[in-house]
RNA sequence: GCGCCCGUAGCUCAGGGGAUAGAGUGAUGGCCUCCGAAGCCAUAGGUCGCGCGUUCGAUUCGCGCCGGGCGCGCCA
């Protein structure tokens, strides 16, 4: 076996020291990373004053034997000094001013490592249980506004698990910029208006006939889902004879329809602070006003007796037809009309939660956007809005693809999917992968074997503190400090100081999923939290007779539970406490 | 044909210039007189699609192939 080689400097004096709750902020990880990097611009300075700064990374070793964290400095610098990277680390350690947070070393190939000082982790949890749930959150974008768009389906049918993707991940993106500190507001836009509109009025009405025993011809690509004719009864029930006033039946179907999403979302614990119809676009004359707009913005044309939009000036990769040479829009100058409400609305940002067969859709939204305000005071920028584009899901059931749902049709609804493993189930699952793979969703694994299922792996964690709460107080009643107060130096053990680590991470995987709209990097950090506590609490008893390494360790429970509950309600997910 | 995304363990997927590439699931074998076994521990499983380049170092970045998905409408 190849031994590497390591030198070993212990800083500071090795007492323990009385950490002050204010010398840190909400996060302990964020901390100590900036003190570790001051360490290191200090020695850069002293070894090689003349090298910029920004060489300076620090990363989470995989490995537990290389410390806490980690730089490749040394590495980098190596080549730029002509020294052997050893050597180089060598000089840099020597350079390190003394801390009392963190002891340091090198390694082949030339690794800097420091090890945090286990106070500064017992710390994290102090940090926890402080915050409660506020911990992990920051303010750090001054309470602006931004609108999250999600969902957006047309009223022409029940939702499917492709909306239901939608809901989980806007909803759970909103959740995380609220946790940075945006004021967000999540809107639903119907885009009822247009073709697809009177596509399901003609399909009702050719219901209704045929319920009427009349002759009906059913439109060629109109709606076969059995929710068509549900609604036909229905407006009959409702007192209507006939169903020869298109219009009345389509503001009927509408009306029914955006009822039956409401309930969908209802049920899958989904709420919109606002819902904007496309029709209000063109009855408050805003379809038109952009056309307007466009035109006077000179970046339009006529050709073919249609009017286009030079979108290719906005790099599109070719120009956009906006009005039909039968006087009607595309669709997308609506849309334009849309966004440019958001902006107008005060929304200097804007996230659109999309499927991704829409994402020729950006380039278009986008130029129109700078182009109808290119005359304004404050123009639309060019990369807004923001666009998170997910792909779609595939069910699988039986071993075979699950293609069809005998009320929807075409589709698999998001109503059964809810009904046949649960709501937890299906956001966890649904949250569980990054927007732009592929998702193949095992009803039959979510279902049947529900013991494997990973959302029940992170809430059990929850439940089993809960219980162990419970069991303290028949146990200990009246005996136990305030936990809140407990002394935390007992929690030494490597689970122990593993756990607390992977507290102090939180709210910097919180800051970053917000970043990237990455809710699946919470999913898999509450995986690892729990996996880490399910570990620890099999290893070792918490309820242990000696009164100080037990209230250490409820409190170190009590705020891995914290963590678990803010995790989970971000995403949606409940937190029982019995399971 | 062009554009965007994706090829990582049998399967479903993380990771994303650094040390020995990770989870879950499936397979095999252990762990309940003990706070919840919906749990834990161990073993097994890999040319990170292929090739060339950039780099001290590439699974990660660039280019080219191969394979898959989605777009490419005077549909939404």
């Amino acid at each position: 076996m190849n031994q590497p080689l390591l030198y070993l400097r212990i800083r500071g004096s090795g007492r323990r020291i009385g950490y002050n709750t204010e010398h840190f902020g909400q996060s302990m990880s964020a901390e100590i990373k900036s003190h570790i990097t001051g360490l290191l611009t200090r020695a850069l300075a002293k070894v090689a004053p003349q090298q910029p700064g920004s060489l300076i990374s620090l990363e989470r070793p995989k490995q537990a034997q290389h410390g806490d964290f980690s730089s490749p400095l040394a590495m980098q610098l190596a080549r730029k000094l002509k020294i052997p990277p050893v050597e180089t680390a060598e000089a840099l350690v020597e350079a390190i001013p003394p801390s009392d947070w963190v002891t340091v070393e090198f390694t082949r190939p030339g690794f800097i490592n420091f090890r945090v000082h286990p106070a500064a982790k017992q710390h994290t949890a102090k940090i926890v249980l402080a915050a409660g749930e506020r911990y992990g959150r920051s303010d750090s974008a001054g309470a602006r506004p931004v609108i999250v768009e999600f969902v957006s389906a047309n009223p022409t049918g029940p939702l499917h698990v492709g909306h239901g993707r939608q809901a989980a991940l806007g909803d759970a993106i909103g959740a995380l910029l609220e946790s940075q500190g945006w004021r967000v507001t999540r809107e639903f836009y119907y885009n009822d208006a247009g073709a697809q509109i009177r596509n399901l009025g003609l399909s009702v009405q050719a219901r209704i006939r045929e319920k009427l025993g009349a002759r009906a011809e059913f439109p060629a690509d109109g709606y076969h889902g059995d929710y068509v004719r549900e609604i036909a009864e229905k407006f009959l029930e409702a007192g209507n004879t006939d169903g020869e006033d298109l219009e009345a039946v389509t503001r009927f179907a509408v009306a029914e329809l955006r009822r039956e999403q409401d309930l969908d979302l209802q049920a899958f614990g989904v709420r919109f602070d606002s819902y904007y119809l496309e029709s209000s676009l063109y009855r408050d004359g805003r379809v038109q006003r952009t056309v307007q707009a466009l035109i006077d913005a000179g970046k339009t044309f006529e050709q073919d007796g249609a009017l286009w939009l030079k979108t290719t000036e906005y790099g599109d990769d070719k120009d956009r037809v906006m009005r039909k040479s039968d006087g009607t829009h595309t669709y997308f100058v609506p849309d334009v009309a849309y966004h440019l409400t958001k902006w107008e609305r005060g929304f200097t940002r804007a996230v659109n939660i999309q499927g991704s067969d829409h994402h020729g859709t950006v380039a278009r939204v986008r130029a129109g956007l700078q182009a109808a305000s290119s005359k304004w005071e404050r123009a639309v920028p060019p990369g807004y809005p923001d666009y998170v584009l997910h792909k779609m899901v595939t069910v699988m059931k039986g071993g075979g693809e699950m293609k069809i749902s005998k009320r929807a049709g075409s589709y698999v609804s998001l109503r059964e999917l809810i009904d046949e493993v649960g709501r937890d189930a299906v956001r966890f699952f649904l949250l569980s992968r990054k927007a732009d793979t592929e998702f193949v969703f095992d009803v039959d694994l979510a279902k049947s074997q529900s013991e494997e299922n990973p959302v029940y792996y992170v809430q059990m964690a929850h439940a089993r503190i809960c219980a162990v709460l419970e069991q303290r107080k028949a146990l200990f009643a009246g005996r136990d400090p305030d936990l809140a107060a407990a002394d935390l130096a007992p929690l030494i053990g490597a689970r122990e100081l593993a756990l607390l680590q992977r507290l102090g991470e939180y709210p910097e995987v919180l800051e970053n999923a917000a970043a990237e709209f990455a809710p699946h990097q919470i999913v898999f950090y509450l995986r690892e939290l729990a996996g880490e506590f399910h570990s620890y609490y099999n290893a070792e008893r918490i309820l242990v007779a000696e009164a100080p390494l037990r209230s250490a360790r409820l409190a170190l429970c009590l705020a891995v539970r914290q963590v678990l509950r803010n995790g989970l309600s971000l995403l949606g997910v409940s937190q029982p406490e019995k399971m």
